[in-house]
DNA sequence: CACTCGGCGTCAC
DNA sequence: CGCCGAGTG
């Protein structure tokens, strides 16, 4: 939800501008709502389990929209659940069953137009239906965070503009948000952090604030004081007020002590000690960095000094590997276990992959026809999309960059790496010389260059280098990355730094793509006046209309255009210019040879049993102190007035005694040394942070819940709406099970809640506990509590049957 | 009067 | 999200 009203109150300097603005950028895109938005086109089919992938058509039209304008996009979904702010939660799986029912009565009785409209009620958004858009290469990365905070990340390190819809990117550091991507008028609406200096009360504007002179800590308070969604406000508290008042007092803390003063509304107790730590969720939340591949804080922080709480509201630390796996769409993010393919029928069309130079090979469809079973192991699910890249022989075409470049191989995914897309837009930037729309030091740009290429695989089979963005780099191209810093600097970075010549094809085809772009790309190149042109220019979205000219199968996903192709089993071919459609110019002379990239099906993920335990530094000491993160921006409202000299996110007088710190797994049988650290450590470090995580992010952060009818702090929680993993469900951890982990448990409420609570806002507001067997029960997270001995819980408990030991870490509600 | 808050339609095709 | 109307200080 952002953060309300604050949209409103920047109108002044909202700018509409067109996309070809942005032509040669990069540009991150948070597609979340672009899957909201394309269910409407199939809910039919979703809500009745017919195949399609009409969404995934919608996001790949935005994308060439993106592309026929210069734009390139870097696409992240959502991990969790992605209309994730429902997320667990049984009153709206009930409604939406509901209306499925009736959706299908009506069905039944020929009534379609009403059948789709109660159909279009009972459809969610789901981390299976992204996925099918990572299977066409649309998305990259399939976070275990929200998209907004990665997309929030890059923005912070000023490496992408951001494409959202939500308000709170720039709460997060973003200098630069577009939103309302308008795919008729091709506009998108820009909102520059640079600008807020020049906002003023306007009296015509009764939604307009005054942010003349603000830094980022006030505008953040602001924001948070207003009811982000980590935090609701004090209640009667709005964007204006909140900013008039800290205008006025300051602090944060000076506003909280005025309204509290005045006397008129009721401030919740703790308030300030959870403002803080909706603070950090701004701040420090962690993120996964396509970067460097792991989780990482949004902005750096030396976690000295917080304890497990802290950190469990800023998120989950998770091992790289399965970070990665998770971001790169390979693993379901509630199960973490292999996703499911919802549509295993759809595959990349060649036609779809023709914009994917080094993509999966269009044409052996015979060879890989059947292949593919729908019901498919891990081999299925992952075969197609990860690959890896084999260690290739030079192509013909030689060029410095053979030599130069180290360049990971093996450990590829697949998909498209962050680095190819900075890369590729630098370039596209330099030959345009034109200052980086966003503003990049030049150390930044160094820096940046020694982690993306050092750190990134560089896979051959996928890659999305197309667009105008690449186009107009031209033979210049090559030069600029000869010249590049980034050369020299990647060498002697990381573990992941191959041996040189192992340049694999992706790289090669960069150079060569720098003379093929045209031809990969004919579909996609813009008109745009702004750029140089030297074909005549075929793009179009409106090619992008799936061929109908082959036969389909019955059976098949009507939409699928392309059902006969297995990239799994058909190596690349050599050259690729067949793929493109019939009658397009450039196939005849598609220049496009290179050595068939190597293909393997990747093993089925593996997580190791044993996680390797946490990094250090993200090991958390346990600390009860909050107030000691001197170096963080934070501190600079000055000394806290707060009633706790150290403030935990808890006020005295509801001190849990089932605090986080006090209800470590593995520490009530003084299990605190470090050998059953070993052993339990890691696992129940992640419940614990998952508890918190939960608790911080499960609910709706509209103030129906608890939050608003209960006067008491602990049931003020932060929150976020968009919940990316929701853990939920039980755990299970070795002879530990937990029904649900708890974080600040009040004693009194450590129960079972019989639905006392139950008004619809407050029901809305529970956490749906996944029961493996079938059964659900609602609980508020006061109601959540550890169970020591499985045996002693009795039959409440029921320990996840049939998880494989890996992934007992985490288990998480399975979405639907 | 100013502000907050909740409800509802919108999106898409 | 945006709009609008109800409730409130």
């Amino acid at each position: 939800m952002g953060i309300q009203g604050l949209l409103p109150a920047l109108k002044s300097i909202q700018a509409t501008k067109p996309l070809s603005e942005f032509s040669g950028q990069t540009i991150a895109v948070d597609a979340y709502v672009w899957l909201h938005r394309a269910v409407f086109n199939c809910a039919t089919e979703l809500a009745t389990g017919k195949p399609t992938h009409r969404y995934v058509n919608y996001a790949m039209e935005r994308v060439r929209l993106l592309r026929h304008h210069g734009v390139e996009p870097y696409i992240v979904f959502d991990g969790g659940p992605l209309p994730a702010k429902k997320g667990t939660e049984v009153e709206r799986k009930r409604k939406r069953d509901e209306h499925l029912a009736r959706g299908n009565l009506l069905a039944s009785q020929g009534n379609h137009s009403q059948a789709r409209e109660c159909y279009l009620k009972s459809v969610d958004v789901t981390p299976q239906m992204a996925y099918q858009l990572i299977k066409a290469r649309l998305g990259y990365f399939f976070l275990p965070t929200a998209p907004a905070h990665i997309c929030s990340r890059l923005c912070a390190q000023s490496l992408f503009t951001v494409l959202t819809e939500d308000s709170d990117l720039l709460v997060f550091g973003c200098k630069n948000v577009l939103l309302k991507f308008d795919s008729v008028a091709c506009t998108v609406v820009s909102i520059s952090r640079s600008d807020f200096g020049s906002i003023t009360a306007n009296a015509s504007d009764p939604n307009s604030v005054s942010l003349v002179g603000w830094s980022d800590v006030q505008f953040r308070a602001m924001a948070i004081l207003s009811g982000c969604d980590y935090l609701p406000s004090i209640p009667g508290i709005g964007l204006k007020t909140a900013c008039a008042m800290l205008r006025k007092w300051k602090t944060p803390q000076g506003v909280v002590r005025q309204i509290g003063l005045d006397g008129k509304k009721r401030v919740p107790k703790g308030y300030l000690a959870h403002f803080k730590l909706a603070e950090k969720c701004f701040l420090h939340q962690r993120v996964y960095d396509p970067l460097s591949e792991k989780l990482v804080y949004l902005t750096d922080v030396d976690l000295d000094g917080w304890d497990d709480s802290a950190e469990a509201y800023i998120g989950n630390d998770l091992e790289p590997g399965l970070a990665k796996k998770l971001a790169m769409g390979d693993l379901d993010p509630m199960t973490l276990g292999p996703i499911e393919d919802i549509n295993p029928n759809f595959r990349p069309s060649p036609r779809i992959l023709r914009e994917l130079p080094n993509g999966l090979s269009p044409k052996n469809k015979g060879k890989s026809k059947g292949k593919k079973p729908a019901t498919g192991g891990i081999l299925n699910f992952f075969g197609a999309y990860n690959f890896i890249l084999r260690p290739k022989s030079p192509l013909p075409q030689k060029n410095i960059l053979q030599q130069k470049l180290p360049v990971t191989a093996g450990k590829a995914s697949g998909k498209r790496t962050l680095a190819e897309v900075l890369d590729q837009d630098l370039v596209a930037k330099r030959k345009r010389k034109k200052p980086s729309s966003v503003p990049t030091t030049p150390n930044e740009t160094s820096k940046f260059f020694v982690t993306s290429i050092a750190s990134n695989v560089r896979p051959a089979s996928i890659d999305f280098r197309i667009g105008p963005s690449s186009s107009r780099t031209g033979k210049e191209n090559i030069g600029c990355r000869q010249a590049g810093e980034e050369v020299e600097e990647s060498v002697g970075d990381a573990d992941s730094v191959v041996a040189q010549g192992r340049v694999d094809s992706e790289m090669q085809d960069d150079l060569r793509s720098a003379d093929n772009f045209v031809e990969q790309e004919d579909g996609y190149l813009s008109p745009s006046r702004s750029m140089s042109r030297d074909i005549e220019d075929l793009s179009s979205p409106l090619r992008f209309i799936p061929s109908r000219s082959r036969p389909i199968s019955p059976q098949a996903d009507p939409d699928d255009f392309d059902l006969e192709v297995d990239p799994i089993s058909s190596p690349p071919p050599i050259a690729r210019a067949q793929i493109l459609r019939p009658g397009q110019l450039s196939s005849p002379n598609q220049p496009h040879v290179r050595g068939p990239p190597k293909v393997l099906v990747e093993r089925s993920p593996v997580i190791s049993a044993k996680t390797a335990p946490p990094k250090h530094g993200h090991v958390i000491d346990l600390g009860d102190s909050f107030g000691d993160e001197s170096s963080s921006e934070i501190d600079c409202y000055g000394s806290d007035d707060d009633q706790t000299p150290s403030p935990s996110p808890l006020t005295p007088e509801e001190e849990p005694v089932q605090d986080v710190t006090s209800t470590r797994v593995n520490s009530p049988e003084g299990l605190e040394d470090s050998e059953e650290r070993e052993l339990l450590g890691v696992s129940s470090r992640t419940v614990i942070v998952a508890a918190g995580w939960r608790k911080a992010w499960a609910f709706d952060s509209r103030q129906s819940g608890p939050v608003r009818q209960s006067r008491n702090v602990s049931e003020i929680f932060l929150q976020r709406r968009e919940t990316n993993v929701t853990p939920t469900g039980r755990y299970r951890l070795s002879q530990a099970a937990y029904t649900q982990p708890l974080l600040h448990t009040p004693l009194a409420s450590n129960k079972v809640s019989g639905g006392d609570k139950s008004s619809t806002s407050s029901r809305r507001s529970r956490v749906a506990v996944g029961n493996p067997v079938g059964g659900r029960k609602q609980l508020t997270f006061d109601e959540i509590s550890v169970v020591d001995n499985v045996e002693a819980a009795g039959s409440d408990v029921k320990p996840v049957p049939d998880m494989p030991e890996h992934l007992t870490r985490l288990r998480f509600e399975r979405f639907r």
